[in-house]
DNA sequence: GTCTATAGGGGGATAGAC
DNA sequence: GTCTATCCCCCTATAGAC
């Protein structure tokens, strides 16, 4: 699971085989159907669990007890952290590329786990406004949507201009969003 | 090269085949491979027209007199209108998404088609602030990318959210530089 | 310029031995 | 639980007839 959710951020769902995982493992493709009988349930299994892993996150009190100025930068270090792991990409975003190609089991995990994102983001954003730390015009789940859209694209251009401009963007919205 | 582009942007370039594009046009595979011996032959004429095309956009002067303001929202537009032409995606996001599985060809023209994006978005944001109608901090450079990156973004988190995310995701857009 | 036919590779998945 | 062996499908690409 670990090496599936790997190549789901660095080639995508259409881009990595049963025998490129168990290449990495050293042993064979039929071993990996033993435990996941078709790529489907394994590539569910790698996003259910990378829910999961979001919601203990935001759970934990650790994070809770953050401001949201630290919540924000705990968010996008999520972001950086990615980027800086061989360049790969938000695991919402892949799946949203091949949507239109992805079985209907694959379809649902990835809205729901773009929702739940999302969700995180916008009562962040206006509980930081509330605050009157954040400084933004509008609706706070409309600039959630920007926000997250804007990371998942950052990491996705930063492969053809480099990590700059990723860096960059993230710069830009702390700065659109604190002054 | 239409269906190529069309099915880039809808499929991404491993998700479609020669087949694919002859079983639209009613002739064979063979066929589709006199004209382009290569898959990325195909593809890097589909994005050399594709910079063109965008060169010969805004090298019209049509779209040279506008305002700032009516510039962005031309430019919005291209999006808005890729959306609606069944949830299809931005090409340079496209391409991005999978370069890592990209001949070194496609991941040249990747770069130049998405840097020319980014050049002509940078110099409209600081021509639209030096006029006093956008307001934004920091780098137009940084503001370009971010605007940018969520713009692809939003097109692929639309798939599994609907429209509307897409729209919402423009107008904070608007609200952002406009307040 | 398009066709039929085919080569050659990779992918997902299964059967049966161990 | 993992192995070898295999099936069947789709893909890119080419050869040669028409």
């Amino acid at each position: 699971m670990d090496l599936a959710e790997s190549f789901l951020q660095d080639k995508g769902f259409n881009g990595f085989s049963y025998a490129h995982i168990a290449a990495e493992l050293g042993v064979k493709n039929a071993a990996i159907h033993y435990h996941f009988p078709s790529k489907e349930e394994l590539v569910c299994a790698v996003i259910r669990r990378y829910r999961d892993r979001f919601q203990l996150w935001i759970n934990n009190s650790r994070i809770k007890k953050l401001s949201p100025r630290e919540k924000l930068d705990w968010f996008f270090n999520i972001y950086v952290d990615t980027r800086g792991d061989h360049g790969k990409v938000c695991l919402a975003g892949s799946l949203e590329t091949e949507f239109n190609s992805l079985p209907a089991s694959l379809r649902e995990q990835t809205e729901f786990l773009t929702r739940e994102l999302l969700a995180w983001l916008q009562a962040t954003l206006q509980e930081g406004r509330e605050s009157g730390v954040f400084h933004f015009g509008g609706d706070p789940a409309g600039k959630a949507a920007l926000i997250l859209s804007s990371l998942q694209g950052a990491l996705q251009m930063a492969r053809a201009l480099g990590t700059d401009k990723f860096h960059a963007v993230v710069q830009q919205h702390k700065q659109d969003l604190l002054a």
